[in-house]
DNA sequence: CCAGACGTTGTT
DNA sequence: GTCTGG
DNA sequence: CCAGACGTTGTT
DNA sequence: GTCTGG
């Protein structure tokens, strides 16, 4: 869930809506994908900064990269408890600024992607941890998740997850990790209310992370019969399987 | 005590 | 099926 | 998140 | 680094 999306604003909508003083040069992104760069806002010093990151965190504790799992997403109700995230959630917190994201709905024509965006047409912001991981070769690569809620009501329809998305009067707590503790913060992050996004189904373009451009933010026809597009495949779980055979 | 994992998604 | 790359 | 690869030996 | 399993 959250494995797609878009940062379109330009640098002064993004210092008008964050408040850092930086001005970054981060070019319209329409396709961000994991593994690739994030701009991310964080606190340091007391002041809010811009900030490049790689989207998938990888704990700093980490011996060997390659042989850990990409991170790009964290449960919102269990990362204080969780090895992989509970420093980041004490003292690495961050937002994601984002124009919208994507969400794959998966049915019987296949999978089907839709973009979402807040009504407002404005830039929001999801909550998000950070961490650096230091190569024994020399180097220090900054790298981040997006938390994840239960789906709102709006979201339910496509997907059971979403981003937890913070409002700009909660941006101060969430960043703050010296004065706001973690319960505290981990209060934040809720479901967004009903009416705060739209959804609108577009082209399977988006799957392939080299299209990149706001062509995959236009509204396309749904999945239909007439329009198959291939399934993804499904795993089978040999322990399903046992667990039927232990009934009998 | 040491060894080994450390995560999310979705699926059945 | 499962892993890697983007 | 999806797309695409997934291997070795030996040879030019 | 920190937690779980044995």
């Amino acid at each position: 869930m959250c494995g797609r999306y878009s940062l379109t604003a330009t640098p002064e909508e993004g210092r008008e809506r964050f408040g850092y003083s930086d001005s970054p040069d981060f070019p319209p992104r329409y396709n961000i994908a994991p593994t690739q760069p994030v701009a991310i806002v964080r606190r340091e010093h007391g002041a809010r900064r811009f900030a490049l990151a790689r989207w998938g965190l990888v704990p700093s504790w980490v011996k060997d990269p390659a042989s850990f799992t990409l991170l790009i997403n964290a449960r919102a109700e269990t990362a204080a408890d969780k090895p992989s995230f509970r420093a980041a959630m004490r003292h690495h917190r961050c937002l994601f600024p984002a124009s919208g994201f994507y969400e794959w709905r998966r049915g019987p024509q296949g999978s089907q992607p839709w973009w979402i965006r807040p009504r407002d047409g404005g830039v929001m912001a999801f909550a998000g941890l950070w961490d650096t991981w230091s190569d024994p070769d020399g180097g220090d690569i900054d790298t981040a998740a997006i938390l994840t809620v239960e789906a709102n009501r709006t979201m339910g329809a496509i997907h059971h997850r979403m981003p937890a998305i913070l409002m700009p009067d909660a941006f101060d707590a969430w960043l703050d990790t010296a004065a706001v503790q973690v319960g505290q913060a981990r209060a934040l992050l809720r479901p967004a209310p009903d009416d705060y996004l739209e959804a609108v189904p577009v082209s399977a373009r988006v799957n392939s992370v080299a299209n990149d451009d706001p062509g995959l933010q236009q509204p396309a026809e749904p999945l239909s019969a007439a329009e198959p597009v291939p399934k993804r495949a499904r795993a089978v779980r040999c322990d399903a399987a046992d667990d039927q055979l232990d009934l009998f």
